[in-house]
RNA sequence: CGGGGUGUAGCUCAGCCUGGUAGAGCGUUUGGUUCGGGACCAAAAGGUCGCAGGUUCAAGUCCUGUCACCCCGACCA
């Protein structure tokens, strides 16, 4: 059998995934180590992923902003924890001015910056500054801000998407007069961030609370949404923190309460990157590309005319553009249908291909035949193969435009329904002890085998006991992703690492 | 930062051991045949061999230095 991709999954996951990113023009290396060039299919879907977020941020009362890409290195200092999670992977400017200097062009030793400034790994310690200076009473509270930004963290093993040096993102940063404000505040992102992954990106998740040692640096919680890959691995997609007092206190955000007296402000942050567009590669990617959930879709149908330099082609395009333009006119999954009639210059069967790798949830062929009897040829990007060939379906056009809505619904709702019942299959519940949890992880023959998730009762050990569960999981190469929520009771189980009566379930599994 | 690699045409790579006219496939361009389920034939264009030194009559090839990137570990959205 023949597929589009050079590599498919079972030969290689992660050759198949570099292959994808490359055939479906989402990115490419930049000769920049861990710096990726995004090309416009892959920040088109970037930036429908903005779309749908922004709107939802907007909707419970964010404002965005932008703060400094550069900050003072006395900035990063403030938070003790902060410093200690971040010193080791951040840029830093140290010159303003270039010189030639035996020959090579060189930073300018005079020109030596009296404080360093570090490129954002992250906005905490710059936005603090500000809310610093604004909050000065219980009425400038909550504070509720977002900002789109680039983002530097020296990563030492970069892929694309998943773990880049620099990567996009969104920063949400507030500040709340009460713990219980800021708490409910991180858990109502957490959601917003649950459901835009299961609704808009058809991406199953498991959102949950991050064991302690692995919080964000600075953190008294850290809650995830974590996707599981075609390849068993897990996926962080998303991430909300709440931040106690620790940085309003290394930051002196204080504010006069109701009663006259000073507090220390309770704030949040929350987050999700590009890595967000290679988890749907992995989500939803087989052997002949990208499949694309039609509400993340760029273009959600897209025409490819038949055209052989003959007469008749003009018809064609004419018969495409119309349809194209009608489609438009008409609405799918709350928002008008973004199709496209593909008129660039090139061999039909190459662009159908292109689109087949892009992952464009309906590609239509339209011919001579089409033109003259008022049809239209397409295929569903989701089931795209029957036996060996592409399955071709054919409808009159004025059925086409009235089913295309619905089409499309189906598209995303079936995308939806495979991946979550690939996440519901994957996850096991029944392996009791570590004995059981190490034999079902142990290395086989093929150390890439399929593998999932294991949900095991867990007794929240701290300290030297916590260090030894984390020991054994590296073994494995195993870590802990989340304690599920909502949690149901673990009451009567034993921990599988201390045999202490259980707290709660927390999900172990091999991470991106 | 430790270990292992690779830099030669737009891309993937051969050539290096054993120094002697710069190569292949894919892609691109042109012409022709074919053409609604990744067609075929022919021709053409395209490279200061990562960079800097050195050895030599002669360096892509040997030596020294340097830079970049990739893979395996520690780190991570």
């Amino acid at each position: 059998m023949k597929y589009a991709l050079p590599v498919t999954r079972a030969e290689s996951f992660p050759d198949w995934y570099q292959a994808v990113v490359a055939e479906a023009d989402l990115a490419e290396e930049s000769g920049v180590r861990g710096c990726m060039i995004i090309r416009p299919w892959g920040y088109g879907i970037w930036q429908r992923m903005q779309e749908l977020l922004d709107r939802r941020f907007r909707e419970t009362g964010h404002e965005n902003c932008y703060f400094p890409l550069l900050i003072p290195l006395s900035f990063i200092a403030k938070e003790a924890e902060h410093v200690e999670g971040f010193a080791k992977e951040m840029a830093v400017v140290t010159h303003h001015r270039l010189k030639m200097i035996d020959g090579a062009l060189k930073p300018d030793p005079e020109a030596r910056l009296e404080e360093p400034l570090v490129v954002r790994p992250t906005s905490e310690t710059v936005i603090g500054a500000a809310f610093q200076r604004w909050i000065r009473s219980h009425r400038d509270l909550p504070l509720l801000l977002n900002q789109w930004a680039n983002v530097v963290r020296w990563e030492m093993r970069p892929r694309l998407f998943l773990r880049t040096v620099e990567f996009l993102w969104q920063e949400g940063h507030t500040a709340h007069a009460t713990a219980e404000e800021a708490r409910q505040e991180t858990l109502r992102m957490l959601e917003i961030y649950r459901a835009f992954a299961e609704d808009a990106l058809a991406m199953p998740v498991v959102a949950g609370e991050k064991p302690p040692h692995e919080r964000f640096p600075g953190a008294e919680s850290t809650f995830s949404i974590e996707a599981m890959m075609q390849d068993g691995k897990a996926l962080q997609a998303g991430t909300a923190h709440y931040l106690g007092t620790n940085f309003s206190r290394a930051q002196h955000i204080r504010f006069q309460t109701e009663q006259g007296e000073l507090a220390y402000a309770h704030t949040t942050s929350w987050g999700v990157t590009t890595r967000l567009v290679g988890g749907v590669v992995m989500t939803h990617g087989d052997d002949d590309g990208l499949r694309l959930p039609p509400i993340l879709a760029p273009r959600q149908i897209v025409l490819v005319p038949i055209v052989r330099d003959r007469p008749e082609d003009a018809s064609v395009l004419e018969y495409c553009e119309s349809l194209a333009a009608q489609l438009g006119r008409g609405a799918a999954l709350g928002e008008p249908i973004r199709a496209l009639a593909d008129r660039k210059l090139g061999r039909p069967v190459d662009k159908r291909w292109g689109w087949i790798k892009r992952g464009v949830p309906i590609v239509c062929e339209v011919g001579a035949r089409d033109v003259a009897a008022g049809s239209v040829t397409f295929v569903r990007r989701d089931r795209a193969r029957r036996g060996e060939k592409l399955d071709f379906a054919s409808l009159a056009r004025a059925e086409f435009l009235e089913r295309a809505p619905a089409l499309l619904a189906e598209v995303q709702s079936a995308l939806h329904d495979d991946a979550r019942e690939r996440l519901r299959a994957g996850i096991r519940t029944d392996l009791a002890t570590l004995a059981a949890v190490e034999e079902y992880f142990r290395e086989s023959d093929d150390a890439d085998a399929y593998r999932g998730w294991v949900q095991v009762p867990w007794a929240r050990p701290e300290g030297a006991a916590l260090d030894a569960v984390e020991e054994r999981l590296k073994a494995l190469k195993l870590t802990i992703r989340v304690a599920p929520l909502p949690q149901e009771s673990a009451a009567g189980e034993r921990c599988v690492f201390t045999g202490a009566p259980a707290r709660e379930r927390i999900l172990l599994a091999r991470a991106y």
